[in-house]
DNA sequence: CTTATTTGGGAACGATCGCTCCCGTATGTC
DNA sequence: GACATACGGGAGCGATCGTTCCCAAATAAG
């Protein structure tokens, strides 16, 4: 019953999303945000609150679609699983250059840039690292009850070391690092699931 | 020839560091830095130039200190390579605990903060990645020399997987993850220079 | 003691920050 | 058509940003 947005809110979501991943939550003005939306500050903040809030959007929008592709591409859906788990990770390390590179991982960045101090933020990171981890736990007790990966696995730390692994592919990634460069890493890393020798020095 | 300075310039740069390190680059101004060492901006400006340029300074300062630090941790020195090479890790995860936890390593911190937009950072950043590499690199070549590791270990791969590993680490203490949560990557890690089996299935 | 020179610091520069007010405009309800 | 309601946007709020200017204080050189 009264005068319908012009905007479409989705769509200002996205646009935020794309900039505070670029330039980080400090680096990213209300002012930056309106000039790509065509929006002034004033009708933003009638539809976010605020600067943080429309952050904790963007941070819960990329969870919802990045994140979440990310999630998918880690169902093994019959897959070998080292394969499923190598093309995952090349797809992290190359898959924000659609655009231009280095961009790296929104969460990543976040956790980075504003460390512990805010609350509402530090939740929804660590929750997103839960996710990954669990995902990359699920395929791998996949990939040991196939018989893919060695009986004697010890899941949790191969789970911790590919998911700090990851960590680290995506800072690279944001430093500049080419995915072939990072391509030697992700081989490294998938090495590490084949079974152990039997007499260990 | 003229009254000299009445403050540390080495301390300003320490302090500027810690600042820094602590809240990044953006969060950080001139005014905060001048209040940590009771200086005013313009006698900041007039030793130190400007923001970016006492920035430059404050990552060469930790370079010269917390990374060299880091660097000769990785000395062997006739200890086992596994152990130098645990307690480095172990030490890079709980080291900047000294006061308050969280901070993360200041290079992984502007490196992920400012992307490759800067040269002149982004050089820096890239060199200190570098002397790290290659000092794990030489250990690597030290433990496989001397037989404590297997004489098959592939030195390049293991070189990235472990700075990788690594670069994930201090993104992970930066976001808040205890020493003793880390330690599980850590000996994940190491595991891994163990003797592969010599019939891969 | 002068003089040249550089310091420290208070004040202020224009610009931008996050954010709010207000008013004309457009729309659903009656 | 009249009215209530939410919109878009321009203007502006006080605060702070990075930076500069200027002047009194201090000191080395003469």
């Amino acid at each position: 019953m009264a005068r319908p947005r012009q905007f479409d809110e989705q769509d200002a979501v996205v646009t935020a999303t794309d900039l505070f991943w670029r330039r980080g939550y400090n680096a990213t003005s209300v002012r930056d945000l309106g000039a790509e939306l065509k929006l002034t500050p004033s009708s933003l903040y009638r539809t976010f609150t605020d600067k943080h809030t429309l952050f904790l959007r963007a941070l819960d929008h990329y969870r919802a679609t990045d994140s979440a592709e990310a999630e998918r591409r880690l169902d093994a859906a019959g897959r070998p699983v080292r394969e499923v788990l190598r093309d995952w990770m090349l797809w992290l390390v190359s898959c924000p250059s659609d655009g231009e590179p280095g961009r790296g991982c929104f969460v990543v960045n976040t956790a980075t840039e504003l460390g512990t101090a805010d609350a509402e933020i530090r939740e929804r990171t660590e929750a997103a690292f839960e996710v990954t981890r669990q995902a990359v736990r699920s395929l791998l007790l996949e990939g040991r009850g196939s018989g893919e990966l060695p009986a004697d696995l010890d899941v949790d730390a191969s789970v911790e070391l590919l998911f700090t692994t990851v960590l680290g592919l995506r800072v690279r990634e944001r430093a500049g690092h080419a995915p072939e460069r990072l391509a030697t890493t992700i081989d490294a890393a998938i090495k590490t699931l084949d079974p152990a020798s039997v007499q260990p020095s």
